[in-house]
DNA sequence: TTGTTTTAGTCAGATTCTCTGATTAAAGTA
DNA sequence: TACTTTAATCAGAGAATCTGACTAAAACAA
């Protein structure tokens, strides 16, 4: 089986759960949005940034970024060190759904531990963050 | 860094280039077309088996197929063993896209064991292929 | 300083992807 | 045979994404 595939698999496991777990406790967003939304950073993050983290277009990022303002979860505000530029943040309606998300994520990382070991899951993580190294364009 | 992102950045990885790859070979397909195409298997392949695989409905499934077959790189044709099926099967035409998709598999592969080595990518492989026993809905 | 180029973001419009719901026909089952 | 399930399609709608053109601010070069 191609290693393509391989990561494919969970990965759309990860992204169905969290999803799932943050609707099920009541913020209504869909996976674009999640994907959108989840790269956020604490202080803030360009329109630009996102849509490079994302790996979508300007265009489509903004179009998401609006409605997750409107839906009261992301709110925009100059950027004071550029004037052309404007930080995407989290509001604090949405701050609630970030640990939702993070203890979904944690759960599954305990299921994946419990079936596979620690040792293996060690392995898997640090296969994964060197091969970011030279898959990741945005770093 | 959460292992979500982890499996996201190189799974993104590899779609994309094979997708180049294929693409740049003279096949004009799509990411969601690929994403089909490439699970149709040798004997073909049934339209709610692609739909499970590439996660995603019969509907859309059949949407995909459809394009794929009028560009000429899919045929359905009549299931033998079962008069309500249909097998989808990949054309003369897209056989050659098959050994393009996979030679560049083989070349990522082949440059991320250079980059992380082959013990490590051996435990890759491993870890990823126990997770799917958890993590894959179709199996 | 002025003119040019780059960057951040938006507007407009179109295309692509995906879904829900309903339907048809064949197969399996009681 | 009658009922239920399964494979696939039709119809229609909604979501996500793109390309191209544009504005304004910033960076840079002469």
């Amino acid at each position: 089986m191609n290693i393509g595939l391989l990561l494919f698999i969970p990965n759309r496991y990860v992204e169905n759960r969290m999803l799932a777990a943050v609707v099920n406790a009541g913020f209504e967003v869909t996976q674009a949005q999640a994907r959108v939304l989840m790269r956020v950073g604490p202080e803030g993050t360009r329109l630009t940034e996102l849509a490079e983290a994302a790996q979508v277009t300007k265009q489509t990022a903004g179009f998401l970024v609006d409605q997750l303002e409107q839906a009261g979860y992301l709110e925009r505000v100059p950027d004071p060190t550029d004037g052309r530029a404007r930080l995407v943040r989290v509001t604090e309606k949405a701050k609630f759904a970030v640990p939702v998300a993070n203890e979904e994520m944690a759960r599954m990382e305990a299921e994946w531990e419990q079936h596979i070991g620690k040792r293996r899951m060690a392995q898997l993580r640090e296969a994964l963050e060197m091969l970011g190294e030279i898959t990741d364009p945005y770093r």
